[in-house]
DNA sequence: CCTCCTAGCCTAATACTTATAGGCAGGAAG
DNA sequence: CTTCCTGCCTATAAGTATTAGGCTAGGAGG
């Protein structure tokens, strides 16, 4: 097919749009053969192992997310940063599933380390500075931020939201405003400060 | 191995356990009969197919989770009930990540609406009985609430949290009073409020 | 007691995916 | 021109999924 020889890259982004097209599961070195019109044997001149085209597919995939979520930011602050960059990863989730699915595959420590894993705090962190946060909770606000979008995202993917009446979108602004909310609120509303006295259920 | 004979449920059983040990992945046809001292043929007695086996694993994560949800959030209500069910879903996937990993294997729709989906649906709910929202709000109170409690525990899961200084039980406190504290506020807090005209950045 | 039937496991065969080893051809470098 | 190296190939082998068809022990019925 390809007139052009194989190479890792190209090998990667085909088999990005792959998953994209037939799901992350679907990425096998036969499919990508296949469609390179090539035999598989080849392929393992450019790759070591299906794990590791998988592995790079993942980093591509965590890569265009940090890339874009850092070009929403641009500009952007508070709540406006937050539902933007937010926005980005849904969007993503959208528009590429297998990309999606295939940046939650199990990296070894090593690949994880390289990864723009740290970028992606970085651009949470930014994020949080439109709020004021000091250094224990911030961390703690990073990962709920992370938690609320994933959780949305994944959920949203499977298709938990799919027969409801309020529709996912509504749902999606609705949490974005209240974690807006709870980040903007001074420490009365946040935790560590006093709980009130757990009161019993009437 | 087994004198008893095969059973799906003896088969399931024990694909969920190999499933704790060796990762969702590693359920395979094979490895099961391997396991029970049996050809691999003779599982298509039982299940139809390894989607088949794989999606009944799903459909015991599910229930299991549901089951011990349904008895932690017996007699307690408000925080004590949210952070009871949210508990009971991290405690599953630590103690079963397999398994926890099989709750998430895409099940067809027959399955998806035979399975017990629906009863963790009314545990959310169940737990926002204890805080006052109408209807169209608490929709959106349960799908936060599982995005959050999801998306925390998926990314503990992943490692994301592994290198921190917070460690990931302060987070998960953190995160549930802060959810808690969302959940517990009037009109105010909550977003289709009023929403403050969009200071922009400094 | 004998027959028959069935459940439960088996062998055999096919296909697909991963992986390794080694071969060949054509262009770049000397 | 010769050499070598890159990039693709064939051949081979192992693991998994799936189907077709066969064998057997043990219970139901006569």
């Amino acid at each position: 097919m390809a007139r052009v020889g194989l190479t890792v890259a190209r090998l990667v982004e085909s088999g990005a749009e792959l998953a994209d097209e037939a799901g992350f599961d679907a990425v096998t070195l036969s499919a990508l053969a296949r469609r390179h019109g090539v035999k598989v044997a080849s392929l393992y001149s450019h790759v070591a192992n299906s794990h590791d085209l998988r592995s790079r597919i993942c980093l591509l995939a965590v890569e265009e997310m940090a890339d874009r979520g850092a070009t929403a930011l641009a500009g952007r602050a508070g709540r406006d940063a937050l539902v933007a960059l937010a926005g980005v990863y849904r969007t993503y989730a959208h528009d590429h599933p297998g990309r999606y699915a295939a940046a939650e595959y199990r990296l070894d420590a090593v690949d994880a380390a390289a990864s723009a894993g740290p970028r992606h705090a970085g651009l949470a962190r930014a994020v949080l500075r439109g709020y004021d946060l000091d250094e224990p909770e911030q961390t703690h606000a990073v990962r709920l931020m992370g938690s609320v979008i994933r959780g949305f995202v994944n959920l949203e993917l499977a298709g938990g939201f799919s027969h409801g009446e309020p529709d996912a979108e509504q749902s999606w602004t609705w949490c974005l405003d209240a974690l807006d909310a709870l980040l903007r609120r001074p420490a009365d509303l946040r935790p560590s400060a006093p709980t009130t006295p757990e009161r019993s259920t009437p």
